[in-house]
RNA sequence: CGGGCUGUGGCGCAGUUUGGUCAGCGCACCUGCUUUGGGAGCAGGGGGUCGCCGGUUCAAAUCCGGCCAGCCCGACCA
């Protein structure tokens, strides 16, 4: 009745770990076609969570909500010539419609810079219309060669932030504060996972950009995940679309751009970063479920007193359910409780309710207490705080206990087999970058010696910080 | 697109070398009873034109030809 293996151990077979999750805690499954997915309940309830968090600080940052279309005109994707050679090869092109041939082929938006700026051309017309600041959630569509649920789909959702501005230092701002208070904030504080922020190389910027920034977390093998991008866009944009504008002097000027995402990919990085052989582990500020009451077995009073707690935990603001499935066993349903990662079980049983109290289990740590039922809903508000830190804490003890310092591209060789590697950007240099990718290690970004996010990407003194990644 | 491999109930697989008695196993699912404090036990039961098309043969999951799909490793990427 006891210690079944439930899922194939991470040091075993990490892909493998994943794809386990994925299935048994009903996260999400294949599409029928190459490269979709089938987003299941649980794992769409994860996705809502950070939607909301994310899209309350995006309107904290100021910009509002938006939608454009899903189809753009094929001809707009040709004006920005690296952007349009960026993204060819995984386009997905729509020729025919209602029954016949299309006179211009449709592109489904691999991302919406092209169509937004259309739009932002007829918006902006004088300086008192900067900056213009505008996001959407939407789906969209890049042709994937090698696809992977959540962390490289063919179809995936995400959020886009298009933003113009008066100056290039204003606009460089914004990108920076979206990265900071929007992105960073919410994977350290929400999903309990530290980021480290920087530049992109040349060598990975954004088709169009001129700097883009972003925030790479680590997986529990080591490898590096990008969680999401803040992109610098010049003026390359506002010449191809002509987004001018008239300033305060009369001259007729070109905007300054941004664009930034976040997207479906966290609830990869989610369950890599936090997972471990006995499943998912949420971080309590994100849990669709914080707290789940379980009925231990059917008897006398034992579902009316879950019921109660419940509604008094509910009613302490915190995420609630009751499993009250008794006719299926105990340790089948803790055992589903702790794949999805909730993070506390209150559990009640005839032993509970004689005593007047309930088992708390934690999920991250397997910590056990009983605590009296009028207390529960307060212990269970204090644990949630405390269990938010210690995964965090967990989560960047393992990455940093993993971050190796090295001088030669061989010492960063040797160092990514099992993590990141820190290098002088002026040791690596592009040269070392290129001779790196050939073992798939590439620069996951550049900062400050102190792990800082640059000025320029042109400071002296720059770190590369090298990995394998997803 | 280059290299390696696989297609058999929902999932994971055995069977293919040596054609027949092979359509099977584990998990999951359904019913009943006993259970329930860490994936319960027993009994009974449902579900598969063996990727598709064609060929050889008295007989094809098995042999032959063609096609299709998927997986893994590389170039691309949130």
């Amino acid at each position: 009745m006891a210690g079944k293996r439930v899922l194939t151990p991470q040091d075993e077979d990490f892909p493998r770990w994943y794809q386990d999750i994925l299935n048994k805690a009903e996260l999400a499954e294949n599409g029928p076609v190459r490269g979709t997915m089938v987003i299941r309940p649980y794992g769409f309830a994860l996705w809502e969570r950070m939607q909301a968090e994310v899209d309350q600080r995006i309107k904290a940052a100021g910009a509002d909500n938006a939608y454009f279309p899903l189809f753009i005109p094929e001809g707009y994707l040709s004006r920005e010539s690296d952007h349009v050679e960026g993204f060819s090869p995984e386009l997905a092109v729509v020729t025919q419609g209602g029954g016949r041939e299309l006179a211009e082929p449709v592109v489904v938006r691999p991302t919406s810079e092209t169509i937004i700026n259309a739009y932002f051309s007829k918006w902006v017309q004088s300086h008192r219309d900067l900056p213009l600041l505008i996001n959407q959630w939407a789906n969209v569509v890049r042709w994937e060669m090698r696809p992977r649920i959540f962390l490289r789909t063919t179809e995936f959702l995400w959020q886009e932030g298009h933003t113009a501005h008066t100056t290039r230092q204003e606009a460089r701002d914004y990108a920076a504060r979206i990265l900071r208070e929007v992105y960073r904030d919410f994977m350290e504080a929400v999903l309990a996972i530290p980021v480290l922020v920087g530049y992109k190389t040349e060598a990975e910027r954004f088709p169009g950009a001129i700097n883009s920034m972003c925030l790479e977390a680590m997986m529990r093998d080591g490898k590096a995940l990008q969680m999401g991008t803040s992109h610098e866009l010049g003026q390359s944009f506002a010449t191809m679309f002509d987004i001018s504008y008239l300033d305060a002097d009369g001259n007729q000027s070109l905007v300054w751009q941004t664009s930034w995402g976040v997207s479906s990919r966290m609830v990869g990085g989610l369950i890599m970063a936090h997972g471990d052989d006995r499943g998912l582990v949420v971080p309590p500020r994100l849990a669709p479920v914080q707290a789940v009451v379980v009925a231990v077995r059917d008897a006398e009073g034992v579902a009316d007193a879950c019921h109660r707690l419940a509604g008094e935990l509910a009613a302490a603001g915190i995420r609630t359910k009751v499993d009250d499935r008794t006719g299926t066993g105990f340790g089948r349903r803790t055992t589903e409780w702790e794949l999805k990662g909730v993070p506390i079980r209150v559990e009640i049983g005839p032993r509970d309710i004689e005593q007047g109290k309930a088992a708390l289990a934690v999920r991250a740590g397997g910590d056990t207490e009983a605590v009296g039922l009028s207390e529960v809903p307060a212990r269970v508000a204090s644990l949630l705080d405390g269990i938010q830190q210690r995964i965090f804490d967990d989560a960047t003890a393992w990455r940093d206990s993993r971050i190796a310092d090295a001088s030669t591209p061989a010492e960063v060789r040797e160092a990514t087999a099992t993590g990141f590697a820190r290098i002088p950007w002026a040791e690596l240099g592009p040269e070392g970058e290129a001779d790196l990718a050939a073992d798939a290690v590439t620069v996951r970004c550049l900062q400050r010696p102190d792990g800082s996010l640059p000025q320029s990407g042109d400071e002296a003194d720059l770190v590369a910080v090298c990995g394998r990644s997803y």
